[in-house]
DNA sequence: ATAAGAATGATATGTTGTATCATGCGCTCC
DNA sequence: GGAGCGCATGATACAACATATCATTCTTAT
């Protein structure tokens, strides 16, 4: 990602922010550009550290968190529950909408790819979940892949 | 679950561990037995407690971990990566086939209930995965959801 | 300028999980 | 039946992940 892509997203982001009454802060800016540039998802104590290398000041986990929990609330970012990380939304200058997101991660080279998942295949497992007598509320699919990279390496 | 259906559900785990070559230990039995009879899924720490609660020995959470290890492999048992707790597989007395689990869990009560994903939506998955040239390994999905018992008690 | 509220810092602690070495227990082979 | 081997468990330490809470600083509106 070149340094005008980045600016564009965090231009939309911080619009983002604004629209629901909130404020993409320096800091929170930092954090959520440190993601979009990784290959791959980063966990918290990571992104301290990266914070720390990038900049004369450092930042404390416990900002971290802090921060990511805002920008999971404004969409901005998502946590991968398998594996404690955390990855910015690859939606943020799309439109940016809400679906169902879904994680393709490389088991071996540990990158995750967002990609949309079609409004028939939710469809099918919102049927599947309303036949057992539950509601789908929400939810993040991730798969356990192998990407395209690691499997040619691998043969 | 009665006395009877858990007796043959955890026969029948024992014979699925013989054909592994692996020993159902009666502290693994025991740990099994627990998540068995729990309505909800638990923690390692939980699990530990339970067993204290449940004999005179008690059982250190070190142990736990290493029993649910054991009892992962051996697929009878499942991890909820959203949750970070346990719970026992649905499948082991129903001719235990690897699908990929799928659980739909209630954000109200924490209850979680596994059910049989339909081949139709893992190929449907799977071709969406090849399209962007990843390869489907392997996948358990967590579907946040709202159980009937609740959405009931919640109108 | 100041007060209110939002953001961040600092410190402590809780929760989840792994590493490692010691001990116990059951099995086989003679 | 005892020696020795391998698997299972215990005990201790620590690493990684996450939250609670109170203090301080920064923004913004009046």
């Amino acid at each position: 990602m070149n340094k005008q892509q980045l600016s564009r997203i965090t231009s939309e982001a911080k619009d983002i922010c604004a629209r629901s009454g909130a404020r993409l802060t320096e800091k929170r800016k930092r954090v959520l550009e440190l993601l979009l540039l990784s290959d791959t998802p980063l966990s918290a104590y990571e992104l301290s550290d990266a914070y720390g290398r990038g900049s004369e000041e450092s930042m404390p986990a416990m900002s971290v968190y802090r921060i990511l929990k805002f920008l999971e609330e404004e969409h901005l970012v998502h946590k991968l529950n398998s594996a404690n990380k955390y990855v910015a939304c690859a939606q943020i200058a799309r439109g940016h909408a809400h679906q169902i997101p879904q994680f393709l991660i490389c088991g071996k080279c540990q990158s995750a790819k967002e990609i949309a998942i079609p409004k028939s295949i939710v469809d099918d497992l919102g049927k599947l979940v309303g036949q057992v007598g539950y509601t789908l509320m929400n939810s993040q699919l991730e798969l356990q892949c192998l990407c395209d990279n690691c499997s040619m390496s691998a043969s």
